[in-house]
DNA sequence: CCATAATCTGAACATTATTCAGATCACTAA
DNA sequence: TTAGTGATCTGAATAATGTTCAGATTATGG
């Protein structure tokens, strides 16, 4: 794969460090995880090959580092999806619900290469970080309280709200992503889960 | 990588195309699907390189029939799970439907590597053949008929149920291996989806 | 202004996917 | 049995890749 080298005015480059870790995210949205190049993220910053080396050890780390920023950026989106239904009442609180999980499914749809970079084994989490300290998850836990606070969703049922919504939203977009569920059924399965989460 | 070069007694092999994946199998287990090497799956056949283009006619391709052995493999290990608690009563069909979430868990735990290969992207499905071809998906449409048969579950969340348990276990799986749920999260999302679903 | 450290280059090496001309073998027809 | 034909595999070549390292270039602090 060729890609074009990109001319530079100064020796020093001045920010490679995070030039490397977007020109990166570009060319892995664009021909997916595994066929990222370091030689062509080099090009196309019209840099040595060899230049990256001295911000990552290897190649991997690089990936590591853009799925950092990824899940950073991801769960951004997240919390500015929210700000579209603010109050207490049932009807915004039930509508934030489904906005996580949509909003989640909406990222993924546009950006299939950077979910799977996610997701797909290139980077692992650090074991012995629970996934309670994830702002993600903070932010389902925050928004199923809210639904039991305003009487939209039965106490019993609350324990089990983060693990079923959240392994439900992301199985379904994986396998949707993955073309074993058409695009449709992503409304379906909100639609079950508010129905078995008693969400009303 | 370096791969020991095993010796074969005709220079024809005899069965190829279905070594190759086996070996591609074994290979994938160990390194993960995105370091998986044409030479090395050669090498461990004692066959030189160019000998798998013959049955392939790229990496890509091959790793495709790997793919379709292994959904093939994965939905024959499924059946076999259920055999364990046959019988139409309560008990034996709530199992079933138990089971058939632990089985799929218990393979990718064992075999996170392979199940990176089919849900990371690396083997899409064909569009157009819709997911209700699935055997895996008929197995589990079929468990969960016999749970609102047995009065185990009540006729109004049935239609939310295979795309609700299929979603969230394959979620389970993914968050789990990636490191983002820890294991034990995945017996209280079967406890939840059965809470849930109204199975009791 | 100089010395030192940070930053980047260039050339090298091993490994990889892929191609293709030709070697080897199995099998059929005479 | 034997010649020939097509299937199967080899060997060598090419282009691209990750990675290393000695050295060139530049920024920076005394």
């Amino acid at each position: 794969m060729s890609v074009a080298r990109v001319s530079r005015t100064s020796y020093h480059h001045g920010n490679l460090e995070e030039a490397l870790i977007t020109s990166a995210i570009k060319l892995i949205r664009k021909h997916g995880p595994d066929n990222l190049s370091l030689r062509a993220v080099a090009s196309e910053l019209g840099v040595s090959p060899s230049a990256a080396y001295h911000y990552f050890p290897d190649k991997d780390s690089l990936i590591h580092g853009v799925g950092d920023h990824l899940f950073a950026e991801l769960t951004q989106m997240m919390e500015k999806s929210l700000e579209k239904f603010p109050g207490k009442n049932i009807k915004a609180t039930k509508s934030r619900f489904r906005e996580i999980g949509r909003a989640y499914f909406t990222w993924a749809s546009k950006e299939p290469n950077l979910f799977r970079l996610l997701f797909g084994g290139f980077c692992s989490m650090d074991r012995g970080k629970s996934h309670k300290e994830d702002s993600s998850f903070k932010i389902l836990e925050k928004t199923l309280d809210e639904l039991v606070e305003c009487g939209a969703m039965p106490k019993k049922l609350r324990p089990y709200g983060e693990v079923l919504a959240w392994t439900s939203v992301q199985g379904a977009v994986t396998l949707i992503l993955e073309g074993h569920l058409p695009k449709s059924s992503f409304e379906d399965l909100l639609d079950g889960l508010e129905l078995a989460l008693g969400v009303r």
